[in-house]
RNA sequence: GCUGGCGUAGCUCAAUGGUAGAGCAGCUGAUUUGUAAUCAGCCGGUUGCGGGUUCGAUUCCCUCCGCCAGCUCCA
């Protein structure tokens, strides 16, 4: 196990997971909550003074140490059976581990069934993890020696004054700095998951390397669960409800990463979309249109052409003079804006568009809805003075938070994306341009007393910006929110504005969206509603299900009452037991099913029935519709 | 783009060096049904595209396209 910057640092001290006492902890307490011995507890701790530290394996750093000892079992099974294998890196991740591993040849699913029961071998003889500390020279000696040269690199590459230290288990040796569990004897709930190819220290350029993905956890309900829930992944992927849902596709004939909106899901598009329009008119944006394309002159002087060329579509001629398509709308809202003189009176100016851009991504990361190659952005740009930017900025992420909340996301993540100090050549702008505002952004997320992430080398070309993360129903996170302050475009067309003071001004520049895309946003909503989606965005929001032909006239008048309560009712009158009808309907999870028979033709009343609640009874038809209402007024 | 895997009917999948089969869907007919699948019949594929090997390829090989898992990169 190499020292990365991240298994560098401390364990976090928090007071129940690291405990010093006796042996007897172990007894009698449950599987869940058991405590072991581990060697080396902290860095730098003598083996005395870590003699007798336990850890919980329920703990983050726990789990941690769990799954970073399976993943040495893991590398010391595969030497056993491949003894040609280099050793990479091998560390626990969020939720597992995993090794890379240069192999001769490559790896198979049958494979990992071989190496487990390798694994557990290994867990039966218990080999004591023992630890070592030794000098740089005897280390790489060490590792040259038992031909690791992925590891004899990673040794040259630590600073000087780090400790190296091995951990052994029989004949395994491993550099790794710790902690580890005190045997392997302790390992027992793991499962070797998928297969990868990963480059060399995530460098394109280096060898690429197999991946090996596990994970582990201290009980077997645990890592019972854990799969359970890569199973309901699985079932609510938005590519497969896409299709089961009718609600979007993506032709091969057409191309790769292009949508096509079927009805159903054009229709969920459009209800989003006027939500997002009337919100944002409601918060003082004005909406625009743009253009598809533009000419290459347009570009140079925005600084795409030098920055984003690889991601743009180029070739366009027209008339002789080259155009391309267009990856963002901000240059067109510059043009906009540049149209006329404004006026401090003016600002903030503030451009919303549903704005549909093209930027070519690699094949090998396209990805359904969620990474394509034409999106459309719920786009904005605000145009203000300084005093205005850190109000404005709020009022982004108020903004944010309120679409957000009303979709059903109340987790998400903040992240503050800075720019990469060592390469400033990448960005534009000057050095104090750019702290001032990375320093401007940070301020209104501390007075709004946001918790966010700063994250160094993330940031867009022509300035900082902060990333809003979704955390969906499966406690996935999704890149959707956008806020990116821009100092750079504003420079560049000379934007200005007519001060108080008779003075030209340069006014300051915000891109933001708060959805991210349409795609992207639709595909996250999918997957966090697991395609049953609230009411309010149901492209059905009431299937009518006639139990035969005698009670379909009845269906119809049922259906026209809704349809006039602009409520979206359809009849399956199909000649099919009512058992079909509502299997379909459940399957289509459409929200609610009304059943209507002899009996509620007679009564005027209809059966409910709920896609989750299952039959509610009977009810009076204008109750029912009221409800409906409600709860489409409410956003649930 | 890279590594590995994959591509057979609208969908989910089976089979084979001797030109393919099931279920669902669709169509037709019968059935008039009370809360997650009524029955029967019929239709449906130049096995992703192109090339090569072979007497013969869907099966073996190569190129390309696309998909999947990652890596890299991003709304």
């Amino acid at each position: 196990m190499p020292v990365t910057a991240q298994q560098r640092g401390p364990l976090p001290a928090t007071g129940a997971a690291v405990k010093r006492g006796g042996t007897a902890a172990t007894k009698a307490v449950p599987v869940r909550a058991a405590f072991y011995f581990i060697r080396h507890a902290k860095e730098g701790a003598t083996v005395e003074e870590s003699k007798g530290a336990m850890i919980d394996f329920s703990s983050p750093e726990g789990l941690h140490i769990l799954r970073h000892s399976t993943a040495h079992l893991m590398a010391q099974a595969i030497k056993r059976l491949y003894p040609d294998a280099k050793l990479g890196i091998g560390p626990a991740i969020e939720d597992g581990f995993y090794y890379d591993i240069d192999l001769p040849t490559p790896l198979t699913p049958d494979d990992l069934e071989r190496i487990e029961a390798e694994m557990r071998a290994i867990v039966k003889e218990n080999l004591p993890i023992v630890r070592a500390e030794l000098p740089r020279e005897k280390a790489v000696e060490l590792f040259t020696s038992r031909n690791e040269p992925y590891k004899v690199e990673l040794i040259h590459d630590l600073p000087k004054d780090a400790v190296i230290s091995t951990y052994q288990q029989g004949e395994f040796i491993d550099l790794c700095t710790g902690p580890h569990v005190p045997s392997t004897g302790v390992l027992h709930h793991f499962k070797l998951t998928s297969l990868a190819g990963a480059y060399w220290r995530g460098d394109e350029h280096n060898r690429m390397l197999q991946r090996i993905y596990g994970t582990a956890y201290p009980a077997q309900e645990e890592l019972d669960a854990h799969m359970a829930r890569l199973e309901e992944a699985r079932r609510r992927d938005h590519r497969r409800l896409g299709k089961e849902l009718d609600l979007f596709s993506i032709q091969e004939e057409a191309g790769a990463g292009l949508i096509f909106w079927h009805p159903k899901g054009a229709l969920v598009r459009e209800i989003i979309e006027n939500f997002w329009r009337a919100e944002h008119r409601r918060r003082g944006y004005d909406i625009v249109y743009s253009p598809h394309i533009a000419r290459a002159e347009l570009w140079q002087r925005s600084g795409h052409l030098n920055w984003y060329r690889e991601n743009m579509y180029t070739g366009l001629d027209i008339d002789g003079v080259e155009y391309l398509i267009k990856p963002m709308n901000c240059p067109f809202h510059i043009l906009m804006y540049r149209s006329k003189v404004r006026s401090y009176r003016d600002l903030p100016i503030r451009w919303g568009e549903l704005g549909t851009v093209y930027r070519y991504e690699r094949s090998g990361a396209l990805h359904g809805l969620m990474r394509v190659r034409g999106f459309t952005q719920d786009d904005a740009h605000i145009f203000c003075r300084r005093d205005q930017l850190h109000d404005e900025i709020g009022g982004v992420l108020d903004l944010a938070d309120y679409m957000l909340r009303s979709f059903g996301f109340d987790r998400y993540e903040l992240y503050l994306s800075l720019r990469d100090p060592a390469n400033p050549q990448k960005y534009a702008g000057s050095a104090e341009d750019w702290e001032w505002a990375q320093s401007t952004l940070a301020g209104v997320l501390e007075d709004k007393q946001l918790p966010y992430k700063a994250e160094e080398g993330e940031a867009a070309f022509y300035g900082p910006k902060i990333d809003i993360k979704l955390i969906d129903a499966l406690g996935r996170g999704w890149q959707g929110p956008t806020i990116q302050l821009d100092f750079n475009l504003p420079e560049r067309f000379d934007l200005t504005y007519a001060g108080q003071d008779g003075q030209l001004h340069r006014p300051y520049m915000i891109h933001r969206t708060v959805l991210g895309s349409m795609e992207r946003f639709f595909g996250t909503l999918l997957e966090h509603h697991a395609g049953a989606f609230p009411v309010w965005l149901s492209p059905v929001q009431v299937m009518v299900l006639p139990i035969t032909g005698r009670t379909v006239p009845y269906a119809r008048e049922v259906q026209a009452y809704l349809r006039g309560k602009d409520i979206r009712a359809e009849v399956d009158d199909r000649d099919d037991k009512i058992g079909l009808k509502i299997r379909e309907a459940q399957l289509q999870k459409i929200p609610y099913m009304l059943v209507v028979g002899d009996r509620e033709v007679e009564n005027r009343t209809v059966s409910v029935r709920h896609r989750e609640h299952g039959d509610l009874g009977a009810t009076a038809l204008d109750t029912f519709a009221d409800g409906v209402l409600a709860e489409i007024a409410a956003k649930r």
